[in-house]
DNA sequence: CGCCTGGATGGCACAACGTGCCACGATGGC
DNA sequence: GCCATCGTGGCACGTTGTGCCATCCAGGCG
């Protein structure tokens, strides 16, 4: 278990990593094709050559397969918020983490937020999906909290902190499923959007500088 | 199936609404005391008195039976803001709304709002609470679109009343949320920080007047 | 009053979900 | 090469949620 510098992770984490990617890559395609609940576990299980209970412990429920795929841009969000120099404002530093989170770079995310749109589009008519993508979102907002109280003054009232996170969180979720139904594939992914809803929403709040 | 003006519903159809209420009352106080996870379908339809069969016609799943608790209070708040007078302004429309849907008038809705006092504090712990408590507010923020759709001018872009929706609905969670979280008794119901909540989130929206 | 239709309920069987348990095999340190 | 560790697969089991059919009761009709 012990992570040497030289070669960064194990074999076994590598392995463990894209078993994970494996899993939530067929889930999504099974999802968006035949529906959360037109799926069994046992599907996905087999698409990505596991075994069912080996599914399980990976994640805990079908649905949650998914996960890595919704959250993969939160990650990168909230990872870009926490780095964000103290000088700046609160609502700059959400700004700019915003557009970076939105902006795939590299040809992996690339792939991941088309697949990523794919699934999405089948979200509004599937309730097990509604669900995912909800709790994610929910999670977002709860990780959010943390690291906005860190960037903000420490008089900040607890309670501007949780209406900030969750202005923030609202942003990025409408903007994105308004990206989503859209049928333009031309359409640049939707951070000028969440920044504009971003703007909209916390203008009413006031959390100064960190 | 004839609504007949006298009697109002039929008799059969206050015996449904009675044992919806039930299931949903036993559901709450199971869920309140062991967990949704430590609460099996059939305990519930057993302390509600009856078959399970017969639970899984009112509710798709275990977890949802506890929704007319926590709608009970979106239900009366969508109602009001309705029926608001057209000539208000739309955030004043939504502030009185607030205000009445967590002042409980009468017996039954003290009590009701007590219940979910104790449900919502489980909530946290509980991954499948959690999951019905967001539910909730999915389909709340849902319902709201429309209603605030009609409530607004016309050209107002459809962005700006999802995101007002939005603001609603979260100022709305969050209070509610802290509200239930102190120990506090003697506090009254969340209204006036949701009031504050709301103003400060729909402070850069511009949803002008009906 | 007796018949009869519709709808709510209960019982049963069944696929799927999710977990505990144990055995096997590969990784990685000694 | 030995061994502890951990990921994996297989099996059994309780629970979830649904389809199907029999039963019972409310309420309309002759």
């Amino acid at each position: 278990m012990s992570a040497r510098a030289p070669h960064g992770p194990t074999l076994t984490e590598r392995r463990k990593a894209e078993t994970e990617w494996e899993i939530a890559r067929c889930a999504a395609d099974l999802f968006a094709e035949h529906g959360a609940a037109g799926v069994t576990a046992e599907d996905i299980a087999r698409a990505a050559g596991v075994s069912l209970r080996t599914f399980y412990r990976y994640f805990r429920t079908k649905e949650e397969a998914v996960t890595p795929l919704l959250a993969g841009g939160v990650r990168r969000w909230l990872k870009d918020l926490a780095a964000a120099p103290g000088e700046l404002p609160v609502t700059e530093a959400l700004e700019r983490a915003v557009r970076r989170a939105l902006t795939p770079e590299g040809e992996a995310e690339a792939e991941a937020l088309h697949r990523t749109r794919g699934l999405l589009r089948a979200v509004p008519g599937d309730p097990g999906l509604r669900s995912v993508w909800h709790r994610v979102h929910a999670t977002t907002e709860e990780s959010l909290v943390p690291v906005l109280t860190a960037l903000a003054r420490e008089d900040t009232d607890p309670l501007d902190v949780r209406l900030l996170a969750a202005a923030a969180n609202s942003a990025m979720r409408i903007s994105v499923e308004t990206w989503a139904a859209t049928d333009d594939d031309t359409t640049n992914a939707p951070a000028e959007t969440a920044v504009r809803c971003l703007r909209k929403l916390t203008a009413g709040l006031n959390v100064p500088r960190a």
